[in-house]
DNA sequence: GGCACAATTCAAAGCGCTTTGGAGGAACTG
DNA sequence: CAGTTCCTCCAAAGCGCTTTGAATTGTGCC
């Protein structure tokens, strides 16, 4: 069933069916009721081909994944596009994914453009200053970027968390309890998000002049093991941390696991406070949850970046769409008092 | 840059134009070579809509994700989507992924199907009878599974290992070592391949009639918690295990890790053999890898399916392609003799 | 009654490519 | 040399939809 059957069937010319079926005003109500009937009575369902050669969109966003021989699609990225999957069908657009080798990145952004198999993209993990920014504007790509750069202002959408302000509060907390050692766990430090993470980190140690200690720093993928060997690694140390502040709640259990292997209480004799991305497979939901976090949720962002990029490709408005969420600190009960007492 | 335009610029019409760059015989080798340095040199590039439009090909895989709220996209499933992605980017396939909630995993198929946004899908995770396979039949739309259910002749497509066969030959190596008390880590057992697994572990303790013990039959998803909790409990027991048989090598390293910290030695105290699916960021290789494992590659798990499916898009040939993939038992470090003396 | 104007509807022209059905020669055949 | 055949190339007709520009009808106003 095409459109210009359904319109003989109706008597109608095809472009008042295709004008009734896309809520264009210049139509009659009763013939619009007419039309729509028709068109479910006799299955009829437009053909997006057509659609989108006639209208020049694609109706499609684009996420490009580019692994590097041994890396993996993150439990965290996986749920971004979860919340992203979930806005885009809403809106009736494909997602389209290309899984790259590093070093075809690029090429699968330009690709994407000059076919115009995208309406706009959304761009992963941004670095300190990422190259893809004028890539993209010079491909007259729109999209929109999960986490910024260093240069927020040059003229691009992002939808970003205010990490360095989340792990400065986070620290703080800590030192407010009376804990001077403070290991970081933090994500791999070439991408924006854990430099900011580690800049309010240190920023909190310098305002209350404590000093950094580079053997309690570390910078990983945030897996589990990798939150289980720094702790046993730095437990082992002649003066060990009395607390940790973690990246992510994978590696936060990772460092819990170990914790409880060398016979201590959580909360008790060592504290964490890790980022909580609230991965739905690892809620640390309630009134006093397992861990003291930072709590963002990244299904949530993964929604309303794809809103905020469908709002910027579809809708008039200001040229650049930004918006920074504020992680709100949650105490759960993997805190506690530090070695020089504190309590505020 | 469109066709007509790099045409009238060649003093050609449209027609030779396309077919020169589509490779078509009926064109003069010089005009082809003509033609193509033309459109290099003025970057032509088609338009995908036009030529989707005209051909009727979406040129474009689909795959659905159904995802339960709490659900995760496990690091398996994204190894296999790897690998297809290889696959696809090289033939010039879009990979089309629908994320969805699981009651829509009906109607997400159909969408595709109906508005032609794929040429055919790539089915995941079959239970032990799939209803899918009636229904993509039914929308008419080619499918390759991942897997298969328990009608393979039912007149489908699938690329499978050997599940039952590789977990026979697991067990009874185990119980060529002597091994008695074998404990198996099974994956979802409404899942078609966790469910032959555990067929083929039955199989082959009836074989050699030792007593299967449902307080040593685990079934559950995948993840790393799962081997650490499953393997503490069951040393707790008043006849332990002294050996266990896992489905993921994700599952066998928390299970290394509970035997670790039970100050137990691997293929000595306790044996462990595992599936590996050989993922990238968790290498089981070397001449005497970690792990005694069936081992079979899940990401040319992908580019194979992936391949399978295009050549039954494209290619005529037999109605149905299928291919069994057969697990090798490779010979690690987590094997030991068993109680039972043994040796063979 | 006649004119301006709004409300509906339509025919036709794209969107940019593929493909069908020939056409025009050159080369070959008897 | 006429009749075939092959090699190249082309004009035009789609693919199924949207959108422009215009026609038709009905309504309000003086």
């Amino acid at each position: 069933m095409k459109l210009k059957e359904l319109s003989k069937l109706l008597n109608l010319s095809a472009t008042t069916v295709s004008r009734a079926l896309n809520g264009y005003p210049e139509v009659n109500a009763e013939t619009r009721a007419r039309v729509l009937a028709a068109a479910r009575r006799h299955g009829y369902v437009p053909n997006q081909m057509a659609q989108r050669l006639a209208t020049g969109r694609a109706m499609a966003i684009g996420h490009v994944v580019p692994l590097a021989p041994h890396q993996i699609i993150n439990p965290i990225f996986a749920e971004f596009m979860h919340g992203a999957g979930e806005t885009y069908s809403a809106a009736g657009y494909d997602m389209l994914l290309s899984i790259v080798p590093e070093d075809r990145e690029n090429e699968a952004y330009a690709t994407m453009a000059r076919h115009n198999k995208v309406d706009g993209v959304i761009v992963h993990g941004p670095g300190r200053h990422d190259p893809r920014v004028d890539m993209l504007g010079e491909l007259g790509l729109p999209f929109l970027m999960h986490g910024r750069d260093d240069r927020p202002e040059h003229g691009y959408s992002w939808l970003d968390i205010n990490n360095r302000q989340a792990f400065f509060e986070a620290t703080g907390f800590l030192l407010g309890l009376g804990h001077r050692r403070i290991a970081l766990l933090n994500g791999i430090e070439t991408m924006n998000f854990a430099w900011r993470r580690r800049a309010g980190y240190l920023d909190a140690l310098a305002a209350r002049d404590v000093a950094m200690d580079p053997a309690l720093m570390r910078s990983g993928e945030m897996v589990e093991p990798y939150g289980h060997a720094a702790v046993r690694e730095m437990m082992a140390l002649p003066d060990p941390p009395t607390a940790f502040l973690v990246s992510a709640i994978t590696v936060a259990l990772g460092a819990l696991r170990a914790v409880r292997e060398l016979g201590l209480e959580p909360g008790r004799d060592v504290s964490i406070v890790t980022h909580d991305d609230e991965l739905s497979f690892l809620s640390n939901a309630g009134p006093r949850p397992l861990f003291t976090a930072t709590r963002s949720s990244i299904r949530a962002a993964g929604r309303r970046s794809a809103e905020l990029l469908l709002a910027l490709i579809n809708e008039p408005g200001p040229a650049h769409r930004r918006e920074l969420w504020r992680a709100e600190l949650v105490i759960g009960r993997s805190t506690g008092p530090g070695p020089e007492g504190g309590g505020d």
